[in-house]
DNA sequence: AATAAAATATACACAAGTGTCAAGTTTAAG
DNA sequence: CTTAAACTTGACACTTGTGTATATTTTATT
């Protein structure tokens, strides 16, 4: 009587581990920011002890610095990618940055919300946050500025993209995806003053469909 | 000198009252989102008992509700009243708006960032700052349209411009008001396309400079 | 001064969270 | 089969928060 079938995993073997920890205080913290990561709901979460933890972490502390060290090393490393993509034209850069924006996977907006969210709270956090912005908006600067546009035109338009994106963050807007691509060239004429060609359009369309059509 | 505020001198008379602890529960939801707004913390704050509270508020929802009522009466009002203020170019209208951002009092940046991180722990708030972000974005493109941007690009440039300040309240950018000032030239020509004359912009900036006493 | 309303405080009951410790299991290695 | 390391657990001690019930104090009114 006392085993009752296992939900999802193995009867055999440990059933935690650092990284399930992780991934759990993960999705909390997405779900409800750093208040909603707290030990005790995410052992219930994970049918584990409460305490099975503190093999895994120090303590809370601990957990709340690996999410923040994991969010550094991964967002911010692929916007700066998306700057130095393969371009012809302004044009043609903007929207390798637009994509790497759109694309769920690589700069996740929940994650960029909730981690601002705990930055109001931590001034730590903040720090962080406001070093990795600067690194983001050089980097959007430097590719405006290599194409063509002055120092001063540049620093303003790098910010309007950046801002265009975290702002897009905050409100949490859900439009589906081809609601948005459709007001991609609008925002790439305002971002940059010319709207991209039909064939840089296409090719960026052509990013969100893995393999056909 | 005018009469200085009671501190904790006067031990005369009533201490608290509804405004003494909604005020400070507004200091500290700015400071550190919703879970900072707690009655124990906030009765030290004022030197006053804890059960104190129960006199004025039910409970704490009652203490939040007060706080969302408080947001959704004042910076939205002030966002649609500058989008309806008199204007006789594009220019100087998104110089309106402009304005209403920046002054501080008007349309409250940490207050705007503290209600988003709120809406992401409850629908409730949620559903509330979607309505909201609809209704300012309606404003904005209404502007837009009457001066003469078909729809398509009206709503891509009403966003582009809230979202900027959107971002701006998320990125929590503490630049003085000279550096954003002189950038304003700048966003507005991104924001519709050419840059405001020399005599609105010097409007503009007047309008921060209280006339002298 | 007596009194009622307005405001404050003390005491209690309870819930939810953190972290430590000692004692168990489980696994792989010898 | 033993054993040691890798995990898991329950019991304990503690902290911080909410909310109710019951005084107690302060103020304005009669």
């Amino acid at each position: 009587m006392t085993d009752s079938p296992p939900d999802d995993t193995k009867d055999t073997g440990w059933r935690g581990s650092r990284e399930l920890w992780l991934s759990a205080a993960l999705s909390a913290f997405l779900e409800g920011g750093v208040d909603a990561v707290k030990i005790q709901p995410l052992a219930s979460r994970l049918n584990l002890s409460r305490t099975s933890f503190y093999w895994f972490f120090e303590n809370r502390q601990d957990l709340l610095k690996a999410l923040l060290d994991q969010w550094d090393a991964q967002n911010t490393a692929v916007l700066v990618e998306a700057t130095q993509a393969y371009a012809e034209t302004p044009t043609e850069a903007v929207l390798n940055v637009t994509y790497c924006f759109l694309e769920q996977k690589a700069f996740d907006p929940k994650l960029e919300f909730a981690i601002r969210g705990w930055a109001l709270q931590s001034d730590d956090v903040m720090a962080r946050v406001i070093k990795t912005d600067e690194i983001r908006l050089k980097a959007l600067t430097a590719l405006l500025q290599k194409f063509g546009f002055d120092d001063e035109d540049a620093d303003v338009r790098a910010r309007t993209i950046y801002l265009v994106q975290i702002g897009y963050i905050s409100m949490q807007v859900r439009e589906d995806l081809d609601l948005r691509l459709s007001r991609v060239p609008g925002y790439v004429r305002t971002f940059c003053g010319r709207e991209p060609s039909s064939s840089e359009f296409a090719r960026f369309k052509a990013r969100f469909r893995p393999q056909s059509d």
